[in-house]
Parts: C-alpha cells; sequence; structure tokens
DNA sequence: CGGGATCCGAGACGATACTG
DNA sequence: CAGTATCGTCTCGGATCCCG
C-alpha cells in the first residue's frame, strides 16, 4: 500500500508503465544500488576503477583504508549490479582484474565529476564548518 | 607518514601548494564530506531539496523510509558542510524552512544526474543481478 | 510542528588468522 | 596474491518519549 503513494510524487503521467525507477521510494529496487555505488566504499571502489582496471591489492592500496572484508564485499556488490567485471588469470600466484562495465563506466564517471566538484569546493565547505563550530562560541 | 603517500597518488605536479584535496587519501578532510552527501540519507535529502526549500516533515514525506531522527542528523550535518541552509520562522506552531545554499545547489545538481542515470540504467542493472544470482544454479 | 534525548537491536566495519 | 571465516567493536538507525 506505501509503494503506490512513493510512485506518485507529482508525476501525473506515470502509471501506464511500471518502468520509471524512483530512489525516493523506500520499496524501489534502485534504492540499494544507489546505496552500492554512493556507499562509503562505493564511491572510492569505482573512483578507483575509473582510471584503468586494476587487481585486487592494486586496488585497496588506491583506496586508503579499506580492508580486505570491505572491499571484496563492495566489488561483490558492485559485481552484481553489473557495475564491475571479475577477470581471473590462472597464473601463479592467481591474478584477478577488477574493470568497470560500460554501466560501470558511466556511473563512475558522474561520480568522479562530484569528486572533482567537492574537491574543489572543499574550501567553502571547511569555512561553513569553521563558522558553524565557532557560532556556539559566541 | 601515511598521507604523503595518499598525495601523490600519480601526480607529478601537485607538491607546490596544499589546496589539493584528495578523497582517496582517509586522513582527507573532503572524506567525511563526501560521506554526508553520498551517505544512505544525504543523496536523497540532497534531492529532495533539489527542487525547491521544503519544511522539515515535507521532506521527510518526501524522502520515504527516513527517520526523524536520521533526517535532524543528516540535515545538521549538511548545514555544517554548508549545503544547506536552516531558516526558522517564528509563527504558530512554528515553521522551519531549509533550502540549499549555492554550493548545496550545485552537488545536488550533479547527485540528481547521478539519479537520474542510474534509474535509467536500473533495467540493465535488475538483468545483471538476475545473471549473477542464477549463476549459481548452472 | 520541529526537533532533542534515550534506549536498544542490527548490521557495518576492522583486525587477525587461515586457505588455495 | 586474492580472498574467506571468525570475532569483537562500534556506529547506524529505528522506536519511543518528551519538550518548546
Amino acid at each position: 500500500m506505501e509503494t503506490e503513494q512513493a510512485q506518485r510524487r507529482s508525476r501525473p503521467d506515470a502509471g501506464s508503465s511500471e518502468d520509471h525507477f524512483d530512489v525516493f521510494a523506500c520499496a524501489c529496487p534502485s534504492r540499494p544500488t544507489l546505496e552500492h555505488i554512493t556507499g562509503r566504499w562505493g564511491v572510492l571502489t569505482l573512483g578507483g576503477l575509473a582510471q584503468g582496471p586494476l587487481r585486487f591489492n592494486e586496488l585497496a592500496r588506491r583506496v586508503d583504508g579499506v580492508s580486505q572484508k570491505m572491499l571484496s564485499q563492495t566489488l561483490q556488490a558492485l559485481e552484481r549490479d553489473g557495475f564491475v567485471e571479475r577477470e581471473v588469470l590462472a597464473t601463479l600466484p592467481p591474478h584477478v582484474v577488477y574493470r568497470l562495465t560500460p554501466v560501470g563506466v558511466a556511473v563512475a564517471d558522474k561520480l568522479m565529476g562530484l569528486i572533482a566538484d567537492l574537491e574543489a569546493l572543499m574550501p567553502q565547505v571547511l569555512d561553513a564548518q569553521a563558522r558553524y563550530d565557532g557560532r556556539e562560541a559566541d
């Protein structure tokens, strides 16, 4: 019952076909997927692979601070969603290469744009934080 | 010690000035801010405000599934980072209006682009998930 | 109406150890 | 090298109550 009120969200023409996904509806399948790519490690994992395929430990080194557990867990979710491809090379020792799929490239591209934007805005953010924290000492 | 190895990340011309923020470095101040805006409720909160200022409960209704606690917590973090502005109207009962700052608009814009992209790609994502889950039944 | 405070369970997360 | 398993911690996040 609560899904239909989420579907309408001021979209009068909707209702004929159900292929309108809406992340604002909590029952929409796009919700978990959004959380995979915007999650704590999802963003950085996709961002790390944006510049080219990497092996597991290379990726772990690039995404500073991630544990093997979280990295492998994040990669599995992203692979399941079709953003990342796993290629196992039967060498000794075995190498595993992770690369973005075309769909993953599209998403990672947007994410890198967001990251670039954020990094450029960080001075203003730090300034805002200082003002916010300082207001209590008035 | 571990910050400098994160700073270099294949950027040979960097090093003259330190105003290059890098979310891939776990000690960079941009990390927590990135998590605020890409967090579970951060994305949807910014997205909800992208179409215009909203009151607390209006926003809570739009971001389906969020609790008051998490919404207010998320809004505080976003306000501290300077993405959201709070305006208290001294009416009875009191109304509180949340609106995006110019900086917040820039970020929310990128996020909405990502969301639109994701929603458009969802059919492919669902297909990939089905393939991934079905492979175990081979 | 717009929150803050508190309690509490569930899950995220990290460190370590182990396997192929 | 590339993970998985186990464990302990700790935060997230929801429910509830309460206040202005």
